[in-house]
DNA sequence: TCTGGGGTCCTGCCACCG
DNA sequence: TCTGCGGTGGCAGGACCC
């Protein structure tokens, strides 16, 4: 193990929801949620002025409204998150080469690896003019730690927010963590938490002290070796650039449960139409198929089913699924569906007729009589389908727009045949709201404007 | 209070093979 | 021929993470 503290992890503060305040001068100091609107939605991402109320990110939105009644209800713009996701990811990457994102708002870097921190003083430097860049540049804040493993960085980061730094001295880790509550440690959720309790131990020092055949008794041998290894503060996991894609998958949870079988099928079928397309996108195929059911009482189960080749075709796919389908019992109703692909591989375009093929003759095998070259069709025809949306415009709250006469504004609120809008840039004051007809023809959506001014701060959000 | 969506990894069980 | 055994792959479920 490293002894200088030159591993960084870097978190940014309430991402989605800072995000947000950073478009919206009116949202800026205000509680803002951002998550699933629907009845069955949960909190994403809540700013620190939410949190103030008991909010926290994986809670029924339900909840939420009632524990902050007033404050603004936003649904994710990930294409926003994602543009600033870039340029964060590449303040990073000049540090460099090996950088390993966890999420859009989370990444560790191997400074001794981009040569540039070794020891103390150099890191603490390296996080300091992070910190700064990722303010000049996107206008949001982030908060770094800094320490000679993953698991330690990523503990440091957490002590440092919101907005803030913390270097963890080789040497001193074991002290800092014994106290701790043994959550702390990554891999142990509320399942792991609540065994090791019924053991008798709730801090990392307990860990410690307890030993690794004890950890090994009580969580099994992987879980427990890793477990005992954390609480003496070792980790000896390097930071990967490049991880492999293992699977794809959609899932849907829906409002109301549903009780019709057909709805049922058809659903899937959709589901597995969007699947294939995710996994067309990141040009893989794989030869797995996974159906996902929650019940009406949310217990889940999956069924699954191995092909003899990969496929990325969705006529494959489909059925696949549908087989998996009737395998489940659906009576009682189902609250979610989801399909997934594993055993992924890659595939490049010279595969694709091949491949085509080979998995049309599967399905022929499957539903004997159907000939290859209709069930290509069929596949294309659902895929087009699935391209066209429908007519009707939907206001988003939250979502940018752009009025002939008033400019560019986003979505308070809409309903009863009336849309919301406030009519606001990052750097205006907070703006005036206004209301129209849901079918106002000089309304129409619109990109997200960078948050800090292009040329302003090294750069901006194209 | 009533629980999203997208992932990863681990474990236990079973079947199959040599 | 039967049985035991270890390795491997498929499958289902669970825990965890952001």
């Amino acid at each position: 193990m490293r002894t200088a503290p030159t591993i960084l992890h870097l978190d940014m503060d309430a991402f989605f929801a800072s995000a947000e305040q950073a478009s919206k001068p009116s949202l800026r100091g205000k509680a803002v949620i951002v998550g699933g609107l629907g009845p069955r939605g949960v909190v994403s991402t809540c700013s620190y002025e939410a949190r103030v109320f008991g909010v926290h990110s994986a809670m029924p939105m339900a909840q939420a409204r009632r524990l902050a009644p007033n404050a603004a209800y936003l649904v994710p713009r990930f294409g926003l998150y994602r543009q600033i996701s870039e340029q964060v990811m590449g303040l990073l990457r000049e540090l460099s080469p090996l950088v390993e994102p966890l999420s859009l708002d989370e990444a560790f870097v191997d400074l001794e690896a981009g040569e540039t921190a070794w020891d103390e003083a150099s890191a603490l430097l390296a996080g300091r003019k992070l910190r700064d860049d990722i303010r000049a540049v996107t206008g949001l804040t982030g908060s770094v730690g800094l320490a000679a493993c993953k698991m330690l960085a990523k503990i440091a980061s957490e002590q440092a927010k919101p907005d803030g730094l913390v270097l963890i001295e080789p040497g001193t880790e074991r002290a800092l963590l014994a106290p701790m509550p043994v959550r702390i440690l990554p891999g142990v959720g509320p399942a792991t938490g609540d065994h090791l309790r019924r053991g008798g131990i709730s801090t990392v020092g307990e860990i410690a002290e307890a030993g690794e055949d004890e950890l090994v008794r009580l969580l099994g041998k992987a879980h427990g070796l890793a477990l005992y290894a954390m609480a003496l503060a070792r980790d000896e996991r390097p930071v990967v650039a490049e991880r492999d894609t293992k699977s794809v998958s959609v899932e849907d949870t829906y409002d109301v449960d549903i009780h019709d079988r057909v709805r049922v099928r058809m659903e899937v079928q959709r589901l597995a139409d969007r699947c294939v397309q995710r996994l067309r996108g990141a040009h893989l195929s794989g030869r797995t198929i996974v159906l996902k059911v929650r019940r009406y009482d949310f217990s889940t189960l999956t069924r699954s089913e191995t092909l003899r080749g990969p496929t990325d075709d969705p006529a494959v796919v489909r059925e696949a699924a549908a087989r998996l389908l009737e395998a489940v019992d659906t009576t009682g109703g189902v609250r979610l569906l989801g399909v997934g692909v594993t055993g992924l591989a890659d595939y490049t375009q010279e595969d694709l007729f091949a491949q085509a093929r080979a998995a049309a003759a599967g399905v022929e095998e499957a539903a004997s009589g159907e000939r290859p070259e209709e069930v290509k069709a069929v596949a294309v025809a659902v895929e087009d389908a699935a391209v066209a949306g429908p007519a009707e415009r939907v206001w988003r709250a939250g979502h940018d727009v752009r009025h002939a006469e008033f400019g560019h504004g986003w979505v308070q609120g809409s309903g009863l045949g009336r849309v919301t809008v406030r009519f606001e840039t990052p750097d205006s004051v907070p703006g005036r709201v206004k209301t129209f007809r849901v079918d106002d023809p000089l309304l129409e959506s619109a990109e997200a404007l960078p948050l800090v001014a292009r040329g302003e701060g090294g750069g901006g959000a194209s």
